[in-house]
DNA sequence: CTGAAAGCGCTAACAA
DNA sequence: TTGTTAGCGCTTTCAG
């Protein structure tokens, strides 16, 4: 198809292309309204549309973006972080490449080649579970960090506010009511960098609340739901006395193991048992019964920042280390007072009722009828 | 940073930059090898990497492909797909733009003319769910469709085998032995297509084994965990002789919803019923207890297939309906033969027993460990 | 207020 | 076998 250039425009218009490219690009500072008016009438009505390519050529920006990432495809985050990564590209009229490199650092490095040739005008690496990462070098030093950081700081870069969701998740089992709090952790080898900053979270509330630590109710178990219910198994061995009320969960997969290994012992949840997950993970945290009262990771937020920030249309401080974003609560129906099963509290503890909830105030899951 | 052209190597190398070019695009027919040699050496020491843009304005061929897409983000199997295209472009030298509009036509049509602007050399509109879709006016006729399909059926599209997928779950169903298999189907209203589809397939395999249709089985709910919890309730409600022995569930996410109603009248599974699942989604199906037989969605199989075809790597006959990808079966611990529960079968059907499968033969699931 | 001309970095005829 | 030249479509001085 032949395309319009906007040399058909001048002709059209009976003016110089110059005078064209003028109005089109809003630099109408001296040009007269009525050679505007014309010229904007030809462009619409023989379709001009401009050459991007050439475009970028003359000026050097191409309005592109580039979003390089590890596993952009496998994680069920990954397409928040990309849409909001997207909208915010979108709305300042910049187009996103999109690589894949599966974590291969030969491959990341074609990638920064490749976007480099392209002429990006900003670049993003994105990892898709919050981690410390080796920056690929070459890489230009005002490339933004999407859930992830580099060792050196040199980069820009945000993180989910993992202490501060903690902190939400734990206060809110305590301002419910709950003293003994369990904190189903994950395992110890390879544990993503969260796990130890979200028990720090735990610990503080704990102790801000005046609540002693019991180390018996930190277990652990590989972060899956089967992990997820054999610690939780080991916490329901505990004797009696020394049972927990409420189980801090490091994410929802591990959550779910707890459902199930409540379930099986016939025990309900809230009533029996209170539960706070982590993550938000679709269909999972709103598909359990009852649907699970957890911590969002703010993935969406995040990938908006890091576009911002790299278009330069956002603030950031650089060497400040990592932007946190806060990881806000999402209040389901696993969350009650630990009196709930039995009307007396059989310790004399103060019952403190938490306000009632409207039910399973869910966000719009999207169906995802195959 | 200033970058590095053409001239510079040729300087370096001692030759015009239209010798570098030739060199460097492997048009070296009548290049002298020593010439190559320090060609190609100066650019390397240099660092030389040729500007696309400038490549892609004299050349008007980008190496750059558009996917423009509904919801990219938001459902856990846009991610394959993604990887899919993502991979096969890069393969072939290709960048991927990305562009996600939310469904919104307006923002469709600008994409459109984004990507044009960007001089993309192939496009692909791609849906989250199997559908017909309205292709946006103005999208160029060669634009490859990825999950969908147009009614006209002029573009060329890549769509699921759902058929062949329904028939291989159900026949999984019936080589095990079973003959009162129920489906456990989506709710009529806004069902996808897909549901009418494998239905049939449904149909078909029992038709074929000589099993009479027995509509008490056929049974509906939302497509969701909740919806197929309820409709597996009405089957389980159903008089001794005539529940069913096996489920064909319409998705994972109903099959859950099946495996609690199960698990809550304490029925095993897959001894006292066998269920097949449909998508193979990720963190639902291989986390299930036990982890869920299914039939797999080839999202990234549909992904590589519409961005070769997009690209002329791959061949495609327009107009020749959409390409059906296979859905092959994931084989897990949800089937067994009906007979399992009682060592001799009531109702005097010979056992057929299935071969013993390896335990839970999983595909590498991510961990997604927040 | 508007037009002419130069050139972004590259490739592809055509010359040499 | 290699170099010269003329653009790709656009923006942007600089003249008029």
């Amino acid at each position: 198809m032949p395309r319009v250039r906007i040399a058909d425009v001048a002709v059209e218009a009976g003016v110089s292309p110059a005078t064209v490219s003028l109005v089109l690009n809003g630099k109408v500072a001296r040009i007269s309204q009525g050679t505007q008016d014309r010229v904007r009438e030809a462009a619409r009505s023989i379709g001009y549309h401009p050459n991007k390519i050439a475009q970028g050529l003359r000026t050097r920006s191409t309005k592109t973006l580039g979003l390089i990432s590890d596993t952009i495809a496998t994680t069920p985050f990954a397409g928040r972080m990309l849409a909001g990564a997207q909208d915010a590209a979108r709305q300042h009229g910049y187009l996103l490449f999109l690589v894949n490199t599966n974590g291969d650092l030969a491959t990341e490095r074609e990638a920064v080649q490749a976007l480099a040739g392209q002429q990006v005008d900003a670049m993003i690496l994105a990892a898709m579970w919050h981690r410390e990462v080796e920056v690929p070098e070459g890489l230009s030093e005002d490339t933004v960090l999407l859930d992830c950081f580099d060792r050196s700081g040199t980069h820009r870069s945000v993180v989910p506010d993992e202490i501060g969701g903690a902190i939400t998740g734990v206060s809110e089992l305590v301002r419910a009511g709950h003293r003994r709090i369990a904190h189903l952790d994950v395992d110890e080898e390879d544990a993503p960098i969260a796990a130890a900053i979200r028990h720090q979270g735990y610990l503080q509330v704990l102790r801000e609340a005046g609540i002693a630590v019991d180390p018996g109710l930190h277990v652990r178990g590989e972060s899956s739901s089967r992990g997820g219910r054999e610690a939780t198994d080991r916490l329901l061995d505990l004797p009696e006395g020394r049972r927990p009320t409420a189980i801090f969960c490091f994410n929802d997969r591990m959550a779910a193991g707890a459902y199930a290994a409540l379930h099986r012992r016939g025990m309900r949840i809230p009533q029996d048992m209170s539960v706070v997950g982590f993550d938000d993970q679709q269909l999972v945290a709103s598909e359990l019964d009852p649907p699970l009262t957890t911590i969002a990771l703010p993935h969406y937020e995040m990938g908006r920042w890091a576009t911002e920030v790299a278009l330069g249309t956002g603030a950031a401080a650089p060497g400040a280390g990592p932007h946190l974003m806060p990881c806000p609560i999402v209040r389901r129906d696993s969350v009650d007072s630990p009196s709930a099963a039995a009307p007396t509290p059989a310790d004399g503890e103060p019952c403190r009722n938490p306000t009632p909830r409207p039910r399973s105030r869910d966000r719009g899951d999207v169906d995802v009828a195959s």
